[in-house]
DNA sequence: CTAAGTGCAAATCATTTGCAACCAG
DNA sequence: CTGGTTGCAAATGATTTGCACTTAG
């Protein structure tokens, strides 16, 4: 290497901290930029794709087409919040053996597949309950109970 | 109504047939244009989004940010074929009641779902077996065709 | 006539690429 | 020095919008 990838290296910090979970190029790009580095588009768009190449990020696609990019980790799902516009991660909502089943019935061949739910995110719930609490009397989220 | 919505109708009746089961504006332009009917990616778009706001059809969008458009059906999940493209309905692959499972354990609401499985489609499956059988005894012919 | 529907051209948006400057190794 | 990085500018690709024209009702 010639040089340290400053941008790269950037890019990595921000995905793996918790301020979100994904991020689009433009967010990459103000966070960057409000944080002090001086950056553009290509350069991150650079740095992203050889940091997907590498395994380090994975590129997802949000509903209306822009990309945004993540932390690589165990497969899991999103859920994208329609009231703060996040994607939250989710466990995996689709057992492999649903799979395999589904691939039996619909004569298919599955290499993996990606579940994005549309709702609110857990803060966003919260908030909307406070808003506008429900008629009966809202549960309390409590230890996985399953 | 000043006119008949020629274009409208003309994509109406495009996606209510079976020849794909999802189609891209350019696939709808080029599939339209190919018919004789003079149009542009304007017009379809135009009339694509009345469409959408009259319940007649839906958008999709697919893994690489391009949108495309289904005839409104009960929901359905999706496979994105890899080897000839295609978007097939699957029936949905997440049971009503795993989704109640998901919203009390992690906390979030689900309005709506999106899956999009990865892989070959029942054609495409098939021609991948006949080019390479799984049996073992008929292991023949590989390389050879280039 | 009169406005919804349409086509062409131009504008947007979100990337993606060309290229010359840079600089850590 | 040198090649991987980077930033700026320009090119793309896919929509989306402005506007004048057309024509069914």
């Amino acid at each position: 290497m010639a040089r340290t990838p400053r941008i790269a290296t950037a890019i990595t910090e921000l995905l793996a901290g918790n301020e979100r979970h994904a991020w689009t190029l433009e967010e990459i790009r103000d966070s960057l930029v409000r944080g002090g580095t001086k950056t553009d588009f290509s350069s991150i768009f650079r740095a992203s794709e050889k940091l997907i190449a590498d395994g380090a990020i994975k590129k997802l696609s949000l509903e209306d087409g822009r990309a945004c990019f993540e932390q690589a980790a165990a497969h899991h799902d999103h859920l994208h919040c329609t009231d703060c516009d996040r994607l939250v991660a989710i466990p995996c909502v689709i057992p492999r053996k649903a799979l395999t089943a589904i691939e039996a019935r619909a004569g298919v061949t599955i290499s993996e597949h990606q579940v994005t739910l549309i709702g609110l995110c857990p803060t966003c719930r919260i908030a909307a309950e406070k808003r506008q609490p429900r008629t009966t009397r809202s549960r309390v989220r409590r230890g996985a109970s399953s």
